[in-house]
DNA sequence: GAATTGTATCGCAATATTACGATGATTGAT
DNA sequence: ATCAATCATCGTAATATTGCGATACAATTC
């Protein structure tokens, strides 16, 4: 049915599930590496720099901003999008600890 | 469409992507996670674990199969699924390279 | 105020994902 | 050989995602 049934799992996977899901595109991550290398973070720019149409970019934008990886201040007639460094390192953080969490592979069978 | 156009990202971005998507699910995280935290790594005993049915616990296990993070082997009328460490450290780098590009918060405007 | 520019949203179409039950296939036990 | 147990696959339905053009909206400019 495509719905997952959140009630189930824990905050924690459901927290990293949401943020994997939210650089699980090619177009985010490139969002973002541009975002990160220019420091001009005006939409219009992003644009040009993807094989996408302004709407899709525009949506993409979209949820990064709902994640919270984003944030939109309105610049005049543009928006100004940046990355926002502390749910940044937060984000970073969770994965970094998800991943820790694997000492050793599997060793009663493999 | 929901069809990307991989042929315009860059390899490292296409690769993200797809290790993210295959984190992008709560089931899919705990299942890995029951696999860290219990040296058993027989699909019946996640299929107890999960409130999802057997087959779609299974194919959950087939897409973190088909990114490597995985491996199932035959163990008689079971199968045993285990984590392969290889792939993990490396998906684990591949995030770790992404997050750390980000230096400080851009500067220019926010 | 009208035109321009930049971005968001809407509506639609195509595809992907998620989920389940039913069915297969394979192995071990009776 | 039959049966039970275990996991994979198929078929199907519901929902989500992706993408684009068209349009709406907001602010600047003329």
């Amino acid at each position: 049915m495509g719905l997952s049934k959140t009630e189930h799992f824990t905050g924690e996977q459901l927290e990293l599930a949401e943020m994997a899901k939210a650089l699980a595109h090619p177009a985010r991550i490139a969002i973002l590496q541009y975002l990160i290398w220019t420091n001009a973070c005006v939409c219009g720019d992003i644009v040009d720099a993807l094989p996408l149409a302004q709407s899709t970019v525009s949506q993409h934008l979209k949820e990064l901003k709902k994640v919270g990886l984003l944030k939109g201040e309105i610049d005049g007639t543009s928006v100004c999008y940046c990355i926002d460094p502390i749910v940044w390192k937060k984000t970073e953080a969770v994965f970094s600890v998800f991943f820790a969490q694997l000492k050793n592979g599997c060793d009663d069978c493999c």
